[in-house]
DNA sequence: GTGCAATCATTGTCTAGGCATGTATAATTT
DNA sequence: AAATTATACATGCCTAGACAATGATTGCAC
């Protein structure tokens, strides 16, 4: 008797090999869309002399989302050196500060100066005018359907990070 | 008599500035799914000492679509500086050479070796099959509506860009 | 033809991220 | 209590892209 077999529903074979061209699979498309509405982002933030990047760990710690390197880089899915490195500019900036933890003499608490809180407030707005711009002639159920594509593509994906390949 | 306001149609108010948390706006999970994409790609590639992006080249250039450094820079969306650099890794490793045109001296003319033509083959499995898994579960009209989406963004996108935001 | 503008490739300097390593400080195990 | 393990932050070295400036060549205008 077979081992059971885990019940994963079969891939679909939309892409064969040798059959599309890659400039038109949905990942060199979501690549191009992702390019244009992060030029577009940052082209309007260089009035403040920010980048949509450089505004998340700014975001985060106006939602009290995290106030310590590795929680940011936690949220924010990237490298704990990355962040450093980042919070090096905002800090040169002026947009944070640093002060390390007493209890915990590891740890180094991160904190908005009112400089900081001033420029991320700026920020939400461009970024929904950018976002709907890219979304003139949607009607509201294909963002909703657009949104729930993109849910579930990162659903799968972490499904398959745990389960790889065959 | 108001001058005539050109036929744009309106940008629609999905994204307003305090709203939403943007982790669930449609760049934020494009960056996400994206990601996921890459990591898995690059994870399968690194077996062949190669990247996603390394690739790109080798494949347009394979594709004789392009076979000097603005040409690829042109075709890829990225800049003559970065894209000089990407081939002296793939120089490096012995992927493409470079021969300087004899009738016009300015243009390098790249040519992709036989180690090089050989691993440019073996991507476009990978890529299908990282796609195809975070496909999964999606009907075939679904998959065409998700690439039609993307279309129509970077449509928007493009109008944008000549354009810009009131 | 001479001068000017455009094009091609390269290089420097910047942001941004990944991975590996190092150092200090907790926390846990024994 | 001592030793091990884990965590937090920082740093070095790598890829990757953006922008600006440069040098070499070509093409065009005059």
């Amino acid at each position: 008797m077979p081992s059971p077999i885990p019940e994963l529903p079969e891939c679909p074979s939309f892409y064969v090999p040798g059959a599309h061209r890659p400039d038109q699979s949905v990942g060199f498309l979501m690549r191009k869309v992702l390019g244009s509405v992060l030029a577009q982002v940052d082209a309007q933030l260089s009035a403040y002399d920010l980048t949509y990047v450089q505004w998340l760990p700014l975001y985060k710690l106006v939602m009290k989302e995290g106030n310590t390197v590795a929680g940011l880089a936690r949220e924010l899915l990237i490298d704990p050196g990355a962040m450093t490195r980042s919070l090096d500019r905002l800090e040169a900036k002026g947009l944070v500060r640093r002060e390390r933890s007493t209890e915990d003499r590891r740890v180094v608490h991160l904190v908005l100066t009112d400089e900081g809180r001033k420029v991320a407030r700026k920020v939400p707005s461009v970024l929904a005018g950018v976002l709907n711009g890219h979304l003139r002639g949607f009607s509201e159920a294909e963002w909703q359907l657009l949104l729930e594509f993109l849910n579930r593509m990162l659903a799968n994906g972490e499904t398959l990070r745990r389960a790889p390949a065959p």
